[in-house]
DNA sequence: TCCGCTTCCACATTTGAACCGT
DNA sequence: AACGGTTCAAATGTGGAAGCGG
């Protein structure tokens, strides 16, 4: 485990990383903060996200480095802990299902990215400890591009393939259960499993905006938070695992990842050997079709589930079945009493429908008012819609396909705060980039 | 025009939430 | 209120067609 205070000597023990607190002095350039505003929006409105922040007592002008990322997919065994930016003494994340994790790196994971939104899979599930019981935090998810390429499949493995496309505007996925209590996040792990990926660059959902076929680091990121509402920060951790990082694809190109995905996740049974789906079965299928009609003798194959039947898995690993995140938790454990974030895993994101999937259509967006949660923990049951800032004219100054930035540069570097807050399990765009 | 790469879409199947009746 | 069955939306990868550029 990395701590942060090794990572970021330069920030100190007294430091937290924050917006410009009002009065402070702030190297960034009013013009280019200006660039963030909505220009249809008062800016008492945009007062909603991360209020109640304590106060940063020393807010910080530029963003340090991160440390540099891992080099090709599967080419060097991931560390064993998250790198980390953070401003929150004591605290830390792990991955839950790093295993799974590490054996899809190892291949090269890939993540299909679609026009509607595909989750993540696998996803990031968090545990996290060392947060203050009491306090309020945020949990945040968003995607990073890890380099400036754009990459190809080989036949073998993935090589570059010239520069990459324009980098996208950033979205952050904020997590259904946001702001709730460090001692409700320490409960159990934290699970992003509903994280959507597109390509769409208009797309309306508020999902995270991907480039097929580039490489991408997702991040964590914990921001302290008191109160829903407030114009103060209290600190922010941000946290990445190597052993996360991805190529999005529209379609998959390495047939290992294919299987990998098939035997872990439980959305794919029906290709599974045993599946009713599976190769075999939609050959037969196929026959049967140029044949004309006949008596259907799938069913002989029972459930697909008995030992020793003619389609026996062979790909249902150990792993899977004991990882938690691909053995959803019985049908009971949703129904009976659990803590907000769910008492088993992620059924408790169950609780919350529509938060995961960010916005509703219906809703409207930018909302200023954003519903005050009692500290009980349980977000409003519907987000409300994510945030879309677009480069002001100021100009960002991002190269395209920038090295991914710390989360916290859109903070440290000034501005623009406070954020609109778009309501937990919505996503948020913190984007500066050019689109093109 | 051809070819290769990439994207898109319909499809069958599985899962789980919502609904309804008992 | 609890339970069980049914329905339906959402999720999955597949495979072929379409689009695009060299």
């Amino acid at each position: 485990m990395y701590h942060p205070r090794e990572l970021y000597p330069s920030l100190g023990t007294g430091c937290c990383l924050g917006p410009p607190q009002p009065g402070a002095d702030s190297s960034f350039p009013p013009a280019l903060a200006e660039g963030y505003r909505y220009p249809d929006l008062d800016t008492p409105k945009l007062d909603c996200f991360l209020s109640g922040i304590e106060a940063a007592p020393c807010p910080l002008a530029a963003p340090p480095p991160l440390p540099p990322l891992p080099p090709a997919l599967g080419t060097e065994p991931a560390p064993p802990a998250p790198d980390a930016l953070h401003s929150l003494p004591g605290v830390s994340l792990s991955l839950e299902n790093r295993e799974l994790w590490k054996e899809f790196n190892s291949v090269g994971t890939e993540m299909i990215i679609t026009k509607a939104g595909r989750r993540m899979f696998p996803a990031c599930r968090i545990s996290v400890t060392g947060l203050d019981p009491e306090a309020r935090y945020l949990f945040l998810l968003d995607v990073v591009p890890v380099d400036g390429a754009r990459y190809r499949w080989q036949g073998r493995r993935w090589e570059p393939s010239g520069k990459a496309e324009p980098r996208l505007p950033d979205r952050v996925y904020i997590h259904p259960d946001s702001p709730a209590t460090g001692a409700h996040w320490m409960r159990q792990p934290v699970s992003f499993h509903r994280v959507k990926l597109t390509n769409s660059t208009l797309d309306p959902h508020g999902h995270l905006i991907l480039h097929s076929m580039h490489k991408y680091q997702p991040r964590i990121h914990l921001v302290r938070a008191a109160q829903l509402c407030s114009q103060h920060w209290g600190g922010v951790a941000s946290f990445r695992f190597p052993e996360t990082t991805f190529i999005s694809v529209t379609a998959y190109q390495n047939p290992r990842i294919t299987q990998l995905k098939i035997a872990a996740n439980p959305f794919a049974k029906g290709f599974r050997e045993n599946g009713r789906n599976c190769k075999r079965e939609r050959d037969a299928r196929v026959k049967r079709k140029l044949r004309g009609p006949e008596p259907v003798a799938t069913e002989a194959y029972g459930s697909g589930d008995a030992p020793g039947g003619p389609c026996d898995s062979t790909l249902g690993g150990d792993v899977r079945e004991s990882d938690p995140e691909q053995v959803p938790a019985p049908r009971e454990a949703a129904q009976a009493p659990a803590p907000p974030c769910g008492g088993s895993s992620a059924e408790a994101y169950l609780l919350h429908p529509a938060a995961f999937h960010g916005a509703p259509s219906h809703l409207p967006t930018r909302n200023p008012s954003f519903p005050e949660a009692a500290d009980s923990g349980r977000p409003a049951p519907y987000s409300a819609a994510f945030l879309e800032l677009q480069p002001g004219p100021g100009g960002s100054g991002y190269p395209a396909a920038a090295p991914p930035a710390p989360f916290a540069s859109h903070f440290l570097q000034g501005g623009p705060f406070p954020l609109p807050y778009p309501g937990p399990g919505a996503y948020l765009d913190v984007g500066s980039k050019p689109m093109y």
